[in-house]
DNA sequence: TGACGGGCCCGTCCCACACCATGGG
DNA sequence: AGCCCATGGTGTGGGACGGGCCCGT
């Protein structure tokens, strides 16, 4: 059942805009229990949110930037009205306590669970041996079948396997980076991307540093790297954003601002396509000017900001961090599968897969999510804040203001002749005079003629 | 009575645009 | 043969922005 499917894309994209203010009204009056109704408040307790956009079906799904719990039909249905709204991440909802986004999935009880029922359910018991994986955050509009694709477990979910709106398949493309977190083949029998049973690289990993040797210029070999090859970008590949320190001198705003034509071809075309192009090397073309320009431009400053103080780890994460950055222009938002047991780094771990430091800043340049104007949700783990990457950040910025006013748009001169006939052309008061008319300015002698 | 916040007004700055005649396309 | 439009410097209108003032709490 899909009672909205015959809405339209305006609707969709109302529904978008309405979300933020719902969103805010939720912050202003202090808890989503306030927005809802007695009795939606209740069958929110016992049995989770129904949806925010039919209000009928259980919500399966969170997303941030539209602080919406959908049904995976109206997640679809939602994200599928425009090129922005697809690059919202969205998560699964917490199978337990159905009101925060699934952070971990335990592999033994499947069970999808948010970092607070993780900890309750893990933290002190036998079961803290479970195995764990990390949850990707997509965006798009992903199919059943294609989230199974970054959710090895997700056919395990009734309610996502039974969907039933694949008609608007259609219409959706998933824009998946399997980002790695750079978790090294401990074992050395690391099969797939699922069985890592420890966490001590992942705290680094998660923010910004890899396990990757720096002077590793070839992609990682080893299982774990399996989880990335759509992602991994050679530096000599992408040279602005991975080579050095100086990234933010390479990172030409100009060029970037000057290649925004043509959106139906980045939102539409490329994006859909990205996972082509990032097999077949084109990172560089996508990162280097066309899909890069398709943000804002503060968003794209974000971007220079975040691949610079990832930038300070070492070379070759870099490449995945910015790929993560980028990933909200590129929609493509995934955690690596990672299988967690213990509790280590979970207080380090960041949702969506952006290490924390980053993530707020960056999106709230790029004006993407509505939860981080309004303050971040309970569940987000708490950034630690790095004076250096901040001011570097600060640094980035006002480099970019700078460049951004001293940037000149030369007027293009497509008939010389006029221009130069123009330009001794005598004028009064700036406007052109009949030739022998009295004038105020002769661009030739700079004589009055009265 | 002083402090504080919000609303309103005014001045300044910035930007976009119209205007003009002419001649090449 | 005739129409269209691009060309550049200046004026102008309107919006943005900040500071000051007033009023209510």
């Amino acid at each position: 059942m899909c009672h909205n499917s015959a809405s339209t894309s305006s609707d969709r994209e109302n529904f978008c805009f309405f979300r933020v203010y719902l969103g805010l009204l939720r912050l202003l009056l202090g808890g989503d229990s306030l927005i809802y109704s007695k009795g939606q408040e209740k069958k929110s307790v016992k049995m989770g949110y129904i949806c925010d956009f039919c209000g009928d079906q259980r919500s399966m799904v969170y997303c941030r930037s539209d602080a919406a719990y959908l049904c995976l039909s109206c997640d679809r249905n939602v994200h599928s009205a425009n090129a922005l709204s697809r690059r919202h991440s969205r998560t699964l909802l917490c199978e337990r306590c159905n009101s925060q986004p699934a952070f971990v999935r335990c592999v033994e009880e499947k069970i999808s669970l948010c970092q607070n029922c993780d900890w309750l359910g893990h933290g002190v018991s036998t079961s803290s041996t479970h195995k764990r994986q990390a949850i990707s955050c997509y965006s798009g509009c992903p199919s059943a079948a294609e989230l199974s694709s970054i959710w090895s477990f997700v056919l395990d979910i009734p309610s996502i396997r039974e969907s039933t709106c694949e008609q608007e398949l259609g219409l959706m493309s998933i824009n998946e980076n399997n980002k790695s977190v750079g978790v090294p083949p401990e074992n050395g029998n690391v099969s797939g991307s699922d069985q890592v049973t420890d966490l001590p690289s992942l705290d680094k990993s998660l923010v910004g540093t890899s396990s990757v040797p720096e002077s590793s210029s070839e992609p990682p070999a080893g299982p774990a790297n399996e989880c990335l090859p759509k992602l991994y970008c050679p530096a000599a590949k992408c040279p602005a954003l991975c080579e050095d320190d100086n990234l933010y001198d390479d990172f030409d705003m100009d060029e970037m601002d000057l290649n925004l034509e043509n959106y139906e071809e980045l939102f539409g075309v490329a994006l859909s396509h990205s996972e082509e192009l990032f097999e077949n090397g084109g990172f560089n073309s996508l990162f280097g000017t066309k899909d890069m320009s398709a943000g804002d431009s503060s968003c794209q400053d974000a971007i220079a900001a975040e691949g610079s103080s990832v930038g300070l780890v070492n070379a070759t994460q870099p490449a995945c961090s910015n790929a993560a950055s980028a990933d909200s222009i590129l929609s493509t938002k995934t955690e690596p599968i990672l299988c967690l047991t213990g509790r280590q780094a979970q207080s380090n771990l960041s949702f969506s897969g952006i290490t924390a430091e980053s993530s707020a800043a960056d999106y709230q340049d790029c004006g993407a999510s509505s939860m981080l104007l309004m303050g971040e949700p309970p569940w987000f783990a708490p950034c630690p804040e790095n004076s250096l990457q901040s001011a570097n950040r600060s640094n980035a910025v006002l480099r970019y203001k700078e460049k951004k006013k001293a940037r000149k748009f030369e007027k293009q001169v497509r008939y010389a002749s006029r221009k130069a006939r123009a330009d001794v052309r005598r004028r009064v008061k700036g406007r052109f005079v009949k030739a022998g008319d009295v004038y105020d300015y002769d661009p030739l002698s700079t004589t009055r003629s009265y």
